[in-house]
DNA sequence: ACACGGGTTTCGTGTTGCGGAATTCGATAG
DNA sequence: CTATCGAATTCCGCAACACGAAACCCGTGT
């Protein structure tokens, strides 16, 4: 077998089993055992040994009824995980560019984790004092503009239950009483966009603004975060509409349904 | 370790590897091999080469530039064609019964595969005379009226490759000359629908009409199939105004915009 | 120049994945 | 009810090969 020459680092039981995923799924439909062992030509046993792992992780899925198998909903999952994120990503990246030229201050995007939010993208303002998050990290959701614009969209059941997680402390600032956080999240509902001042970060303030799907809900946030002195309140307030209005116009695109409907 | 305790046939290579796979779809933007390492408490050599196998199998992105990973070709070419099929399958269904009962015959649904077409749906009329396909079976485009349907509703220049291809006798009946193909093609992008008749399978007839996506792609077909004793020309022309209009139905629904714009 | 962090390569070890064969299971038939 | 076939599971002994520590390389920052 030629196959191992490519690479010498490629591990075969993970290289052969991956072809076994690659066929149920393209399969587009339950497929025995046997097949694939013949399809393949990976003898049976081993192939079976396959499909039980790969079902053992929810990549694929095993019906006891007619022992046969189909994609899993692992990867119906992490496909549209990604596939959200990364027309997001796109549709957001041109304003974010404008808004940090407009600002000249970082632009930030995250998307609704687990009681997190994660930045997916972000672009740098070109200056010397900066604090930034990276790519990929997470954020409590009641310490970030980020999270509060998503949590005060979100349906009431499901920011209740983010909000009785105990909250973590990130500075002196940070906001810790459930009354104060909702009078907060009412406001953010009403304005159209969040505040936070050196509550995640000291000396630093974030302002964002929520993007919401096609059914309304809020499953990203796009932000800018300014050192708490280069940000008077005049220019939040002029940076928050203008975020408002950006991400309005990202969630319209998403499918959302303004407000008020146009036409 | 408890982590063997499960299931006595998982292969921990295949496992961990998969465990890689997640971790880095999930991260949602490019990581690299230390962090992903570190979070999954695997040895920096053995990450190492799981990240190399999935990369190589076109399941990861290695980005060399960066030396990052991200979410590969692969999974997101599977996603697509899952979520097509599904929702083809979906869409199509109630359609497919309610033609069964109207013209009490098998009626078939098919994707276009590299050169084929793919069943991923049937169902069957209860009658004791039936030759039917099975779910995932492939079959010619030129000697099935799904194929054949298709064929006439694809881009010239990739009609013109498929045809290139040497093109199986699958009886008797089936359709060899590119002259006389090319003919019974233009006669089906006229009418709407293809038929087929004895062409692929001795004493079988079929009747078909393709489902079109959003960019007027022919993604599918749907038909009916009878023995060709059952289906006299008249109620062949019937069934095919009927396939035609359910198809474009569909297609509708995919998003595809009918010939004549309506509104 | 040096240390450091991250990626790549080497290499000897023994784990563990492999696959042939035996077994069970279930459906169909005689 | 027994036979038979085809498919999925289980068993088992062997050695291939995955493993991971450590060495190495290379670019960066100090």
């Amino acid at each position: 077998m030629a196959k191992t020459s490519e690479n010498p680092y490629v591990v075969q039981p993970v290289m052969k089993a991956l072809r076994v995923l690659e066929l149920v799924a393209r399969h587009g439909h339950e497929i025995a055992l046997t097949a694939v062992s013949k399809e393949l030509r990976i003898p049976k046993t081993t192939t079976f040994r396959y499909l039980q792992t790969l079902s053992a992780a929810g990549f694929l899925d095993h019906n006891r009824a007619t022992d046969r198998y189909t994609l899993g909903p692992q990867m119906r999952s992490i496909a549209r995980a990604d596939a959200s994120v990364s027309k997001i990503r796109g549709l957001a990246r041109p304003a974010m560019t404008e808004l940090m030229h407009e600002f000249n201050e970082t632009v930030n995007l995250a998307v609704k984790g687990n009681g997190t939010i994660v930045y997916i993208d972000l672009i740098e303002a070109n200056r010397s004092l900066r604090m930034q998050a990276r790519i990929g990290d997470s954020h409590p959701m009641h310490s970030t503009a980020l999270g509060k614009a998503i949590l005060a969209f979100l349906p009431e059941a499901e920011r209740q239950r983010q909000l009785d997680l105990p909250l973590t402390e990130r500075t002196g600032r940070t906001l810790l009483e459930r009354e104060e956080i909702e009078r907060q999240l009412r406001q953010v509902a009403r304005t159209g966009y969040a505040t936070e001042m050196g509550e995640n970060e000291d000396g630093a303030m974030c302002i964002g603004a929520p993007i919401l799907d096609e059914h309304g809900y809020p499953v990203a946030a796009l932000s800018i975060s300014a050192p708490l002195m280069r940000m008077p309140h005049s220019l939040a307030a002029k940076a928050g509409a203008r975020l408002r209005e950006i991400a309005a116009g990202i969630s319209a695109r998403l499918g959302s349904q303004p407000a008020i409907a146009p036409r």
